[in-house]
DNA sequence: GTCTATATAGCGATAGAC
DNA sequence: GTCTATCGCTATATAGAC
């Protein structure tokens, strides 16, 4: 008997499969992006990938720019190691910094990160204040985690530092360093396994030599 | 008398204005780039503002991009200051280096400067081996030039460095730092004079308590 | 050698049928 | 809500007159 009162497949008429096509959006959006660069993706080849119409993007993302924050936002959220805002005391500090800068420096050398550095600081940009906003939200909040601990190293008598923030500010720099220059130039692939130690623990070193209480 | 054989006002009838109107597009085409990007210059508004047509300046240069490599090999060539190439083994280490960081951070702190940096690692150019050869004759000449003066000053039991090359790109790395990086997704206009100031002191000091022979 | 006018193509965004 | 077809605009690069 197919008498059933309300099966309902389809348990909200009104928009069935919203979710299902905005994340596939979001997807080919991160692909698109990430690979061709902000001018370089087309709406037209966003649609395709995500196997849709261009008005369904439209309809669900407003417009282009509109789009590429929603991608930025969420590549945001699930970039950032838990790792990173840990405090971890127990930890001798040369091996918490090399944690540390292992975690920041595998986090900001993947593609995708270089291609959206590459995007958000690119002159087409310039106009918008997404960059800005990106800063608070990533590179800040990174800043500010690593402040913290040296903060606690600081107070437990194993650092010695004047100016907090700018001693953080120095450590990501030095992390990030001419390797990640040069990735972004595109003046090499990426740096083999022993390299990326041994710039690792050159930058650490480095920065126990300059702040280490004596 | 103006009896003079040969008054020749045009040298070369062949080609009378090459040069004048050649130079005229190059800096039209540097102010455009700079301000607008590679993307958002076009032609017609490079030709428009050198005062020629726009056929002109395809005859003189090829095509786009052949234009804008021109723009970049005259800009490196102008642009790197000759202080940082003297050794001045006569000055204290600290001012020398104080020196090197106020000629090398006023210089990537131009708004040329940056404009370039924004366009030479933008998407548009991953394509291109462009970015590689800026490298070569613009970052890595300046490394090499530190490293020559880093070497001097080991040699003279001033300085305790393991790996030369490495200290330099270091040093290099530090003085741009937040500053540049945060001028780079225009979150800030350029930095006042005291706080530029501050920031060169913290970067050599740094440098100096790291590296300094004890 | 230089100019005006145009060919060709791709973009973001939208109107109307279902 | 979704799709096909198209508008309006701008870009690079080129053909023909002087």
């Amino acid at each position: 008997m197919p008498a059933e009162d309300a099966p309902a497949p389809r348990p909200a008429p009104g928009r069935p499969k919203d979710l299902e096509k905005g994340n596939a959006i979001l997807e080919a959006a991160r692909r698109l992006f990430t690979t061709h660069g902000y001018d370089g993706a087309s709406m037209d080849q966003i649609a395709a990938e995500a196997g849709v119409s261009k008005l369904t993007v439209y309809s669900h993302y407003g417009d282009k720019e509109a789009l590429f924050s929603e991608v930025v936002k969420s590549f945001c959220e699930q970039q950032l190691p838990a790792s990173l805002f840990e405090a971890l005391p127990e930890l001798p500090l040369r091996e918490r910094l090399l944690g540390i800068g292992r975690a920041f420096f595998a986090m900001i050398s993947s593609p995708e990160a270089v291609a959206g550095h590459r995007i958000l600081c690119s002159p087409r940009m310039a106009a918008s204040h997404l960059p800005a906003l990106f800063w608070d939200v990533g590179p800040q909040r990174v800043q500010d985690a690593v402040s913290r601990l040296l903060r606690q190293r600081v107070d437990a008598g194993e650092l010695a530092i004047d100016d907090i923030p700018r001693a953080a500010a120095q450590f990501l720099t030095l992390l990030k360093g001419e390797p990640h220059a040069r990735m972004l130039f595109g003046c090499c692939a990426n740096l083999k396994h022993a390299e990326a130690e041994r710039h690792l623990e050159a930058t650490v070193d480095m920065f126990l030599r300059a702040y280490e209480a004596r």
